[in-house]
DNA sequence: AACGCAATGTAGCGACCGCTACAAGAGCGA
DNA sequence: TCGCTCTTGTAGCGGTCGCTACATTGCGTT
C-alpha cells in the first residue's frame, strides 16, 4: 500500500537524534549499525552519514544526547524536601534507578562504562558527564546537617554504582544486604 | 622462510583456550571474531567451529576459562596475615586491582558486566562466578573480630565494585575521596 | 526561466561476518 | 591393504558492515 504524502519532515541532526536514541536504548550500542538505525529513524544509512559525517561521530552525538536526557531526568526528580540522612538519600536514588523507565538506560550504561574502560572515542566523555551530573545531584540532596556534603556525595556515588553493578549481574540482594552492614542505616 | 616441522601440537579445546583468552584480554570481546581469534591461536576459523561448535559456545567456554583464571589469581593472593580492619581489607584488594597485571582483566570485566546486563548467553554466569569468588575471598579476609564477616564482605564488595567502576570512567579520585567520607578509615 | 546548491534515492564497492560443503590426509584396527 | 574415523585445508556461501559515486529532486535566488 502506498504511503500518503505524510507531512514532510525537515530531518536534521536534531530531529534524528530522538528516534536514534530510542533505538539504541532498546537494542544496545553493540548491535547499532547504520542500516537498522536509519530504518528506526525513517531514513537511510546514506542520510545518516550525510548528516553526521561518519558512524563514530554519530555515536558520539548520540551518547551526548542520551546523557543529556538522563541528566534532565535526574533534575526533574529533584523535587521534595531534603532527606534527613545519607541512608535516605541512597534509598531515594536506588529506588529511582529501579523504576522500569530507567531500565533501558541502566542496561545501556554498562556498555558506556565498558567503552570508557577500553577508551573508545566518545564513551569516556559520556560516562564522565553522567557521573558529574549524578555527583552534583547527590550533593544537592544531602541532609542539611551533613558535615561534609561533597564527601558524602562521593561516598554515596561509590555505593550506588557498586550496588547497581551487582544488580546488573544478578546480585542485587548482595548489595542490599551489604548496605545493612554499612554505617548507612536504611530508613 | 619455511617453518621447521615444529613439534606437532594436539590442538584441543583445552590447548586452544589459553591463546584465545590472551587475545580476548588484549583486544576485547567486542571485536573478537573467528578469523582473528583463530590466527592468535595458530589455527583457522574452520577449526574453532570444529572444536567448539559455534561462536556462542566458544565465547561461553572462553568466559569460563578466563573467570577461572581470575579466581585462581585471587586465591594465589590470599597469603599473609589477616587484616585488622575492614578498611584494610578494602585497601588490600583495591591495591591488588591496581596492579598492571590485572588491568586487562579489569577492562574485560566491564564488557562482561555489560553483556550480563543485556542477558547475553554466558555472560551472566561468568559475572556471577567472579562475584561469588570475590565474595568468598573477602569473607576469608575479614578481620578476626569482625562482628559480621559475611555482611562486611558484601558491604566491601559493593564499595569495591563502585570504586572500580568510577576508576573505569576516570573518576578514581572521586572513589578514593568518597572512601574517606565513609566509616572505613583507611590505614 | 536559468542557475546553484542542499537534500535525497539508487546502486554498489570491498571488507568482513559466522558458518559449511567437500575433499584430502593421518592414524589405526581388521 | 582396506576401510573407518578423526582432523584439517580450501573455497566459498549468503549476509552485513561502513561508506561512496552518481544521478536526481526540489527550492531559493537572480
Amino acid at each position: 500500500m502506498a504511503q500518503p504524502p505524510m507531512s514532510k519532515k525537515p530531518m536534521s541532526k536534531q530531529t534524528l537524534l530522538a528516534p536514534l536514541a530510542a533505538h539504541v536504548l532498546r537494542h544496545g550500542l553493540g548491535s547499532a549499525s547504520l542500516r537498522p538505525l536509519a530504518k528506526a529513524a525513517g531514513t537511510s544509512d546514506r542520510m545518516l552519514i550525510y548528516h553526521f559525517g561518519n558512524k563514530e561521530a554519530l555515536i558520539g552525538d548520540l551518547l551526548g544526547y542520551i546523557t543529556a536526557q538522563y541528566a534532565a531526568a535526574l533534575d526533574g526528580a529533584m523535587g521534595g524536601e531534603r532527606a534527613a540522612t545519607r541512608g535516605e538519600v541512597l534509598g531515594r536514588i536506588l529506588a529511582r534507578s529501579r523504576e522500569p523507565a530507567m531500565a533501558p538506560f541502566m542496561v545501556l550504561w554498562w556498555e558506556i562504562v565498558a567503552g570508557s574502560a577500553r577508551d573508545r572515542p566518545g564513551y569516556r566523555a559520556a560516562a564522565r558527564r553522567v557521573m558529574a551530573e549524578l555527583l552534583a545531584w547527590l550533593a544537592r540532596q544531602m541532609p542539611e546537617d551533613d558535615p561534609d556534603p561533597e564527601g558524602g556525595a562521593r561516598y554515596l556515588l561509590t555505593m550506588i554504582e557498586g550496588a547497581q553493578m551487582l544488580a546488573a549481574v544478578g546480585h542485587a540482594d548482595t548489595a542490599r544486604e551489604g548496605l545493612l552492614a554499612s554505617d548507612l542505616s536504611p530508613p
